[in-house]
DNA sequence: TAAGATTATGAAAATGAAATTCAAAAGCAA
DNA sequence: TTGCTTTTGAATTTCATTTTCATAATCTTA
């Protein structure tokens, strides 16, 4: 999975006519070594502890990259730091999300995912991607 | 409906103890009267081209506190300015989100919240809301 | 493989949204 | 009113992100 997704990136670079640099081989060796939701700064910290060159603004850059590339999605929360996280191959993306324990419970559903699809043809609208969120309380917590 | 609005705002008022001030009516005025989705930049300088005294800090301070209020919601995009939505009572919350102009497709489907509490009730799920957004490009965009 | 051309990088500066400060003004209770 | 507290607005600060620009690295092609 890791191996798809560096070659995913070495695609996109090249489609795009970027360069292949050590910075950010590392930086993308890193990012996926991480779980979840990684926000930059976090992310550069792990870069300089084992790189101390690599700057700020290339850690931007770069996880900006990978999102254009499809390998990460930028998600914000509400502390005004832009945080990414992994796309997974053939994801849906759809979770109920507990509000009593914060447990995050995946689920997919095909029938839904075609009627946004019907629901942007009707509207003119190119589909890139999508979320959808239910939240309330999960079967532990309400009861 | 309004008028709904503003007394559940003069109650959250009461009981947190803030006083009653002639900016925070005028901005909640301001505020009921627009449409879906207004960024705290727009909402100030409608505010200020009626009422120029009025400042900018005290438009970002009234707006969260209608964020804790109940009566709007903070939404975040992609362009790095905060949007505060309308919480409307039963409501659907359902968006196509345009990346290129930022445009918001609001819409309702009957059939997609009704698989959702089928999603719900097979995973012993209480709902409380839920977020449907669709990221892509709009008609204009993607031409 | 060296030269030339272009892209990427890093440090520092710039930007811009949002938060904060603080003196003055306004609301409130008695 | 009086006195106390909250709110306001202008200016300042903060802090994440972007941009700038000189230098360095990568790529191309001769």
């Amino acid at each position: 999975m890791i191996l798809e997704k560096k070659k995913a990136f070495s695609e996109f670079a090249a489609n795009k006519g970027l360069r292949s640099t050590r910075q950010r081989d590392i930086i993308l060796d890193i990012f996926l070594s991480t779980h979840q939701h990684v926000s930059v700064e976090e992310l550069y910290l792990k870069v300089k502890a084992s790189h101390p060159g690599i700057g700020h603004a290339t850690v931007y850059r770069t996880l900006k990259l990978f999102a254009e590339a499809g390998l990460a999605r930028e998600i914000l929360l509400h502390d005004g730091q832009t945080r990414y996280e992994h796309v997974l191959a053939g994801e849906h993306h759809d979770h109920l999300v507990c509000t009593g324990c914060n447990a995050i419970i995946e689920f997919e559903d095909e029938t839904i995912e075609k009627l946004q699809k019907e629901i942007a043809l009707r509207h003119g609208f190119l589909i890139r991607s999508h979320k959808l969120e239910i939240y309330g309380l999960c079967a532990c917590c309400r009861s």
